[in-house]
DNA sequence: GGACGTGGTTCATTATTTGAACCGTTATTT
DNA sequence: AAATAACGGTTCAAATAATGAACCACGTCC
């Protein structure tokens, strides 16, 4: 791995549950050497993309990282724009709601609502979800271009439960179905007792950019639930792919 | 300069205006070798820092950042806490309103409302501020440390135009009335014609870590508008810093 | 056709990164 | 209170990774 790797892979450790790190912690995790980390974050340092607790001389994310991120959402304000339908869409639902974008060979989740009730999905913002075993990932699939699919499906597929489709086919299969429902349903692919559905937000070439996806507790959950949240999450997913194409209807050529 | 201080440079090279940028530009930009870029942006793709558009081969800032960024705004929620404010004073005085976060040695843009009008300032996000000659700078100073102080003063002090402060007297003073008062004004020391006033936003600790600010044509500004807009800035960042810290008044002290 | 500007690649040379051992300090443990 | 361990941080010869001039292949404008 290349330096700039190192040096990102260090960032990455930095989660919602960790979000303060130290020296020899973050050497421990990333595997790399107490002088290489130490060299490594004084760089990121330099340029603000992490910073340092002058009193407990812990590490953190940097201001740096929001600034750049700020440049890109101003361009393309996917979030922004998605966040007041994620909210109505949770609060429609009264389950956990959450918001991705691709990017590499994952998705991203971007934005979270969770419903005020003590029993719910808990998402965090960072997660990372695979593609074939989460309701979000499978209907991406579904709208995605050829190559990604290919790649996707030719790579590694874990099982993470027991319910877990890790056969190209089976996968497939499900996709096709996300496509002509225009919503997925991923029963508890990637956790136990949770079933999700998600629907694809579309760019203007018409392939997903992004999902938001509705995350219950399948213990409390009827076919008639998951149709509804499917409708539902569909209905939200054509609103921001609207809103951030200009209503270019070309572009939803593929969902309709 | 170590090789991931160039990755991010390579990074920061990407801005509001110009939001795609090519190989050769960013190799002509960034004064590297073009395979010396080309391999940093891999190395940035790789991790989602960077993204290249398959159709134009431009590369332009990905979704990893939004994610690190998204993580970090979760466990310090600055702009996200202060956006209704901002929104809010921007309204009450029909000017230019922006928000500030210390990194480094300067104040990140993190976020603007602008008036619904023709004539008035325009600030872009993450536009970088220097302390010495904006409100934000000169109010953040005032509520900072003594070391961040000393490091700015002892650094060069640019003029930008001919009523620029470059005097470390004539700063400390500007400084010593800001704490005063509450909030600084800087006429015209970064841009001709351009009038501001800021607040301090402050951390628990009590030192600054952001600003408020309003950015007017000076032509259409009374002395009434200053004060005005200084003490609608003062109660918004008030507002901003109890939030943020949980009403722990005692972080207020200094600004009291 | 030819001159230029793209994005992208190669490989010997060169400069940077690496890590075991080190220091000083600060908790914990005995 | 002495001993131990863990922490953040530093050093420098050895190993490794970054570098950049020259190189394609492609598109485009005279």
């Amino acid at each position: 791995m290349g330096t700039v790797g190192k040096a990102i892979s260090l960032l990455e450790l930095f989660t919602l549950d960790q979000p303060e790190l130290g020296l020899s912690d973050l050497a421990r995790r990333s595997g790399f050497d107490k002088a290489t980390t130490r060299r490594l974050l004084v760089a990121l340092t330099g340029h603000g993309f992490v910073e340092q607790d002058t009193a407990t001389r812990l590490y953190r994310l940097g201001a740096g990282l929001s600034r750049l991120a700020r440049i890109r959402e101003a361009r393309f304000p996917f979030v922004q724009t998605a966040v007041p339908l994620v909210r109505d869409l949770a609060v429609a639902t009264a389950e956990t709601v959450h918001l991705s974008e691709f990017g590499l060979d994952r998705l991203v989740t971007v934005h979270v609502e969770h419903p005020a009730r003590a029993n719910r999905v808990n998402v965090d913002i960072g997660q990372l979800l695979p593609l074939h075993s989460t309701a979000s990932g499978l209907v991406y699939l579904a709208f995605a271009r050829d190559e990604a699919v290919n790649s996707c499906l030719g790579g590694s597929l874990e099982a993470f439960t027991t319910h877990t489709l890790t056969e190209p086919a089976a996968i497939a299969h499900c996709m096709a179905e996300a496509r002509e429902r225009g919503y997925s349903i991923c029963d508890q692919g990637l956790e136990e007792g949770v079933i999700s559905v998600a629907a694809a937000i579309l760019a203007a070439d018409g392939f997903a950019l992004g999902t938001i996806a509705v995350a219950a507790p399948k213990a409390r959950t009827t076919p008639a639930d998951i149709a509804q949240r499917g409708l539902a999450a569909v209905a939200a997913a054509r609103e921001i792919s609207m809103r951030l194409n200009g209503d270019n209807l070309q572009a939803l050529r593929r969902q309709a």
